[in-house]
DNA sequence: TAATACCGCTACTAATATTGTAGCATCGCT
DNA sequence: AGCGATGCTACAATATTAGTAGCGGTATTA
């Protein structure tokens, strides 16, 4: 799959508009849980592996090389890490993590 | 697909943490595509496949009965619209329109 | 120096998800 | 009845993800 460079065309639009590069980021499995995990602390390949429930090592390479090319991961000698921009969206995306147990009762509670 | 209902088991989750829900849900393709379209105006589903690029009409019913599922989107007589927790879930991801902009000026500079 | 134990990562197949196209059933209008 | 628009389904082709095995490298220990 070719990476999501923004200004270029992407998965379901030709636009070249940022946002649309980044859902298509975003909206690749577990392309946030990576950014997500990392934002917990730096990890080596494979603990990353580990917090990421078994993803499989093809696909979190993968997305790791997605993740650097467009800035948002990059790896040192003590493993992979959030880079600045990486940081600024996670502190964007944070918030999700509260709204989804209010998000999760309310479901529970639609369903009684 | 089975729909990551908060508290059961996900894609690439068994915790059932809502977070890992909430991330399998954003990870499908065009899933917040959809949310974010949909934040700009109510839309009946031929209207909501244009703005979406032509989105195939399989897949868009798809999502969407996940989402109407997981209480984010509502259809009406009037088409398609976001929930309460819909415009809720938008205004926490929505500052990521601006953010991209910046993020796409950065990755530009890196590669001159 | 050889055995052991990690490490990052690649290769490959099977399973699953998405795309793309055609078209059905239903509605309101004339 | 005929037309055009709608929401949506069916299905085959294609692309992505999951899962497993294991290579080549480095550090550690015996």
């Amino acid at each position: 799959m070719s990476i999501p460079m923004p200004g270029a065309q992407v998965r379901g639009s030709k636009t070249g508009k940022p946002i649309m590069a980044l859902l298509d980021l975003l909206g690749r499995t577990w392309a946030l849980g990576i950014v997500w995990q990392l934002s917990q602390g730096n990890a080596t390949f494979r603990e990353l592996q580990q917090r990421c429930e078994q993803i499989s090592p093809s696909l979190l390479n993968t997305r790791l090389k997605e993740l650097k090319m467009l800035a948002l991961v990059e790896s040192t000698p003590s493993g992979y890490e959030l880079t600045a921009s990486g940081r600024e969206l996670f502190s964007i995306v944070s918030p999700l993590g509260e709204w989804s147990r209010h998000w999760a009762d309310q479901i529970k509670k639609d369903n009684v």
